[in-house]
DNA sequence: ATTCTGGCATAACTCGGTTATACCTATCGA
DNA sequence: TCGATAGGTATAACCGAGTTATGCCAGAAT
């Protein structure tokens, strides 16, 4: 019955635990359930991950994986301003659709009383961390772009990306949570944009 | 050795749970030990909660109830810009003296496969969101305080705070995960509350 | 004084992460 | 070709922590 195993089960246990964490919610993230899934044994999941930790750690990777193929596909045009809203608004769609998946990304929702491992330089492939860095990135390219335009100061970009972050990250979390009723994008999210910006000089097209 | 019990177990079981909370983390916030802490078997806290849910409730309640106290404690001067200002600071400081309770406060680090049950209104006493709100109308409070001065546009105040707490909230989380280095407050912090209120017309220094 | 009630202790139950062990297949070396 | 080795798997047991069952005891009610 145990073949020299499919070429994917590690692909498909990460699948499958995002599967259950979607339609689940955290507490059905269990190792004997991805296993099961997948038709394996519980075995599976610690032969390919060690521990439900690194299984985490691979969900979280998995989350800012397709976070940032969602940022990459807002489209860059020759409106710098609207693409880094556009930006905002894509980054917020994501944690709407996988509100779940978002809190696992950022340590929030711990899976069986796992987070995540912060920083962990021994975590080669699967550093949430490193990747989550990489989305940051999209969003200090986006405010150089504006920059480049003209359209505000020339602020540090590095500087102005990461008040965008923790604005985009507290707002996401707080909607998730409940705090910003049905319209807080038009009445919290895009204004709190906006007004970062117009700290940075931006005044709103005619 | 069982008498009538006295008569703050209930307060107690909670203190504990702090206490646990603040030195040894989550993992260390069980029943078993937090009944210990306080001299009593497991079932005390079966007995005062029904569960480690509503305990969980209970911390995250006690926690809003200081981070409030802790808001009502900056003084309220006639540079009510200054006063918002250090109101974002206090609200930085409760979060980066009691990290983990924050965390819990928030629905992060669940504790035991528990997270503060949110918008539950069968649990008057210890509901959690409740007592967020009034932390908001600290807020709120403030932001009118600097309409009153005319420092800026009679914006409506609840927006303009909802921004504010959103991006607090997402700064501090980042802070505590680590993502914003040592000098998070100068560098990020302090500008994105300048700037935030700078969309509303705010102009710095005389 | 008897009965009822609420808080508590002991101990057992259950779930879920983890580990020990053995097997099976593919590959490698002689 | 054939035995040794290694990696993946299944079975089953181990263990910690939330929870529950049961019974005891002290004070209040009648």
């Amino acid at each position: 019955m145990a073949s020299m195993a499919e070429p994917h089960v590690r692909e498909k246990l990460v699948t499958a635990a995002l599967d259950l964490l979607a339609h689940g919610g955290p507490d059905a993230v269990q190792a004997r359930k991805v296993a099961a899934e997948v038709g394996a044994s519980t075995m599976a999941v610690y032969t390919h991950f060690g521990n439900m930790g690194r299984l985490v750690d691979a969900i979280a990777a998995e989350g800012f994986r397709r976070l940032g193929a969602r940022l990459d596909a807002v489209a860059r045009t020759d409106d710098p301003m609207a693409d880094l809203t556009n930006l905002g608004l894509a980054y917020r769609a994501h944690a709407q659709d996988n509100p779940d998946l978002y809190r696992v990304m950022f340590g929030v929702t711990s899976i069986g009383g796992h987070r995540p491992t912060p920083n962990d330089p021994t975590t080669a492939p699967d550093d949430p961390d490193d990747v989550a860095l990489g989305t940051f990135g999209a969003l200090t390219d986006a405010v150089e772009a504006v920059i480049a335009a003209g359209l505000i100061r020339p602020v540090a970009p590095a500087r102005m990306s990461a008040q965008l972050w923790s604005a985009l990250h507290g707002f996401v979390l707080l909607e998730i949570a409940g705090f910003h009723g049905t319209d807080g994008v038009e009445r919290v999210l895009a204004p709190m944009m906006m007004n970062l910006l117009a700290g940075a000089g931006y005044r709103a097209g005619p």
